[in-house]
DNA sequence: CTGTTAGCGCTTTCAA
DNA sequence: TTGAAAGCGCTAACAG
């Protein structure tokens, strides 16, 4: 049974100021109403001892561990990241912290990994899961309190986060439109992913609504490297203008159609998702439909609390991403 | 006494399988050696009541968490986020998982919230703490097992991960020297960073040791808002290149030049520092120290895991920086 | 006002 | 091979 090495105990600290451990524990969490001095001797012994409590043994008793778990499939990508700045920054303010995952390295064992890391902590939020929505719906119980960031949660009772992107990738295409383009490329996203699906939905919306308009599909992913890959794809599809999965990929993309020897946006205009921090500083600056990351997070731990709290969550919320135009879309070459 | 919702615990498996909780316990742990029916029993019943066991329970039978902290300056910062990454699936593989916090709230209690954060876990490593020396050597003996990024322990034993941010700045200040720039000037970082410090020394090292050279500094930060404010000063210098305390001030400083109307790298070059995803695809591409972030994050883990098996760690590592030369650099304009 | 006592849920000697 | 029991460190009724 190994003890924490160099920590003192409560029972430790109650002996040495000649107290009982109730007393201490009652000093430290600032419950005591007794005698000042008696409290001064808890804490000078305690200072002396340099105790500090077990957060297990305290979990343990309280039932309670202030912390929460957060789960993304890829803590590389800044749009999570700045989930997740805002949603720790958030928790911290309330005393909780946050315990991270990343489901990159096998997406296939999301469901396990949620379920594990949940156990840790008081409540979990996940954030754009992979998972199908029967493996999301089979599990959501068993993770609650639970809030979805990017995903509703396929009609369960579980607060949700959502961005518009349907709405979102449709704003595009309309600014897009209304330059004048009239057959736009769509560099999908990951296959698994939800949001690439809506993304689509958008996209056929928009087909349908606007006579005269055409979009094409090519595969892309999610990261620059797949932009840069699907740059010749996009050539070849004779578009006039581009539509990237997200900025990543549309950073790619303005990349790889610079080394084609494409001008952007002279001969194809490009847009991403996300508006990440760099899309103003890409050449050209990106237009891109900006989605509030950290606001995200911030408004997923309210939601959290709560329901720990065991109150009632404000709403679900869906996000309308606000099209940011630079000069990465313009009209196109030949028109009028 | 809060019970967590809907958890079934030990004692309600054991006795709806008919057995003790040790057996419970040993088939839950493998380390059963009876007879495999009642494994099976004991199995079924834990599924029937989706039992898990309660892991603050563990950890304090156990006295281990699996759990390690990481607290960072700023987790908005790609940098660090590479560290994280790196971090995370690393210590992932061993089963370990990452609690995070920021610091950047109140940079004063870093040392608090070291301590708090370090409590509820097995482990902790500190990246690029902005704390003193004093503070730090003060409270490391309390943090262990603690390794350290981006700061050397202040003489402790503390293992320790560094770049070499004296050398790459200095070798990429070489870099613009050897390009025929004689004047250059330095956007300093954050008053409080100690990696600041480091360039600094580098650049006066340089100075010294380079007839002929001349650094001038002004005043910069670490974000690309402090990037372009520092533009007019960088410009007001007079000098022909300019070495950005990382690359976002880079690339911040990068836009504030050009819409000043100033060209990079004709009137004036500009290096950064960290090579970030990003680096690659500013205009022009960033010519930067490169530092291998993820390998930090996964060479820490590989040090704490040694310490926390009580095993001695691999010896501290100075990483260079390596200067990838891009195009933000070129001779100055009326050389030679 | 303070101490005693009984858990929180799990692991692990020690016996049987 | 299995179970009983003690204990990890802390908190919270309940007494006194």
């Amino acid at each position: 049974m190994a003890r924490r090495s160099g920590a003192a105990t409560i029972a430790e600290v109650a002996k040495a100021a000649g107290v009982s451990p109730a007393t201490v524990s009652r000093v430290m969490n600032d419950r005591f109403v007794g005698d000042p001095a008696v409290a001064e001797r808890v804490r000078a012994v305690a200072a002396d001892l340099s105790y500090s409590p077990s957060h297990f043994a305290r979990s343990l008793a309280l039932g309670q561990t202030k912390a929460i778990a957060f789960i993304v499939p890829d803590l590389a990508n800044p749009a999570f990241q700045a989930v997740l700045s805002g949603l720790s920054k958030a928790a911290g303010r309330d005393g909780y912290r946050v315990l991270v995952a990343d489901s990159s390295e096998n997406p296939d064992e999301e469901p396990l990994l949620a379920r594990e890391v949940r156990r840790r902590c008081d409540a979990i939020v996940l954030c754009a899961p992979r998972m199908s929505d029967e493996e999301l719906s089979e599990i959501a119980g068993s993770l609650e309190p639970l809030v979805l960031i990017n995903r509703t949660g396929s009609g369960d009772a579980v607060p949700s986060l959502a961005i518009d992107y349907r709405a979102g990738i449709r704003s595009l295409a309309e600014h897009l439109h209304s330059l004048g383009h009239r057959h736009l490329v769509y560099v999908e996203g990951p296959e698994r992913s939800v949001s690439n699906r809506y993304r689509r939905d958008g996209l056929e919306e928009f087909e349908r609504d606007t006579p005269g308009a055409r979009v094409t599909r090519v595969a892309g992913g999610a990261t620059t490297d797949d932009g840069i890959a699907a740059a010749p794809r996009v050539r070849e599809t004779g578009a006039t203008a581009a539509l990237a999965f997200n900025d990543l990929v549309a950073i790619g993309l303005l990349n790889g159609l610079v080394d084609l020897g494409v001008e952007v946006p002279a001969e194809i205009s490009v847009t991403g998702f996300d508006d990440i921090p760099f899309a103003r500083f890409t050449t050209p600056p990106l237009t891109t439909a900006s989605v509030p990351h950290p606001e995200l997070g911030t408004q997923a731990w309210q939601r959290l609390l709560a329901v720990i709290r065991g109150e009632d969550p404000e709403p679900d919320l869906v996000l309308q991403p606000h099209v940011e135009i630079r000069s990465s879309t313009a009209r196109p070459e030949h028109s009028a």
